[in-house]
DNA sequence: GGTCATTTAGTTGTGCACAATTAAATCGTG
DNA sequence: CACGATTTAATTGTGCACAACTAAATGACC
């Protein structure tokens, strides 16, 4: 056995690089999910379903499966969480009459009013980040292409 | 003032804005979770318990209060971490004989001797991002200074 | 028309994040 | 020493992410 020296290996090095990159990721989504917790308490939503609310908001009605396309999410995590908005009387649960495997979620009156309240939520969490709005654009580009980046290389390691 | 036009009004603008800003930093965070399980499933580790492991491997041991810190996760997620990693004969769990308040988390040989197949993780992690060192610096860079500003909104909208 | 593959939701089980609470040990102060 | 405040882990409960599986409906092909 070597002995332990004080400059570390190059590999250790990459080591912490590797910590200090994917900590960071993983902090800021983290703190972003807890500034989104203390905003939205007031809607009495949390964080993935208000992202499912914004989805409805925009593009109107939609069967389960396009929503979950929307979001990168399947049936696994929407069907609770559906369950709960549905519990808290915002949205509707209906199987399709054209195809009985599909299911459609609709907003409810009280689904679609919460969205004047939701109005607000944006204009405070930009406020929140510190940055204008040239930074998040330029920012969300960069992680939009990690993203697809990251997509593409997982489903070729999950092919070796 | 304008009337309600075929336009969306502003504020709806800004819904839109914050979708895919907060739903950029959402996917490129599961985007890399995925990513790590794909390549940690070798090393039979989730992407947290690495995060644990890669402070244990350059802090040494460490009492769960002070890994707490270094990964700003509290004992509700620790705890259970740590038993399974406990389970998986990587880290041993003792209390501290100076403070009984305090439990000491250890390497055990078997913990420490999985850095040397863990040493190759990064260099697949960074060819996986598709960005060079220099990029995944000044991306961690604006993460970090996201981070700082969020969680000290967080706490001011917190004391509201 | 009948059979098989595909599509779509849902269920189950595992693991993480975090708030709230509990329990035990320690420390500070009189 | 005694008492109250603080520190430290653990536990409990809720919710999200995802893999693996089930079930039901649909569609395609012979």
């Amino acid at each position: 056995m070597t002995a332990t020296t004080p400059t570390p290996s190059p590999e250790a090095e990459w080591l912490r690089l590797d910590r200090q990159i994917c900590f960071s990721l993983h902090a800021a989504s983290r703190a972003f999910n807890s500034v989104y917790r203390v905003i939205l308490k007031d809607l009495g939503l949390t964080y993935p379903q208000y992202l499912v609310m914004l989805v409805l908001w925009e593009q109107g009605d939609l069967p389960v499966k396009k929503l979950g396309e929307h979001l990168r999410l399947d049936s696994g995590t929407l069907s609770p969480l559906l369950k709960r908005l549905e519990a808290a009387g915002l949205v509707h649960r209906e199987r399709s009459a054209r195809d009985e495997r599909s299911v459609e979620v609709r907003l409810t009156q009280q689904g679609a009013a919460l969205k004047e309240r939701a109005l607000e939520v944006p204009r405070r969490i930009v406020s929140a980040t510190g940055f204008d709005v040239d930074e998040i654009r330029d920012l969300k580009a960069r992680l939009d292409q990690l993203t697809g980046t990251l997509d593409a290389a997982a489903s070729e390691e999950g092919t070796n």
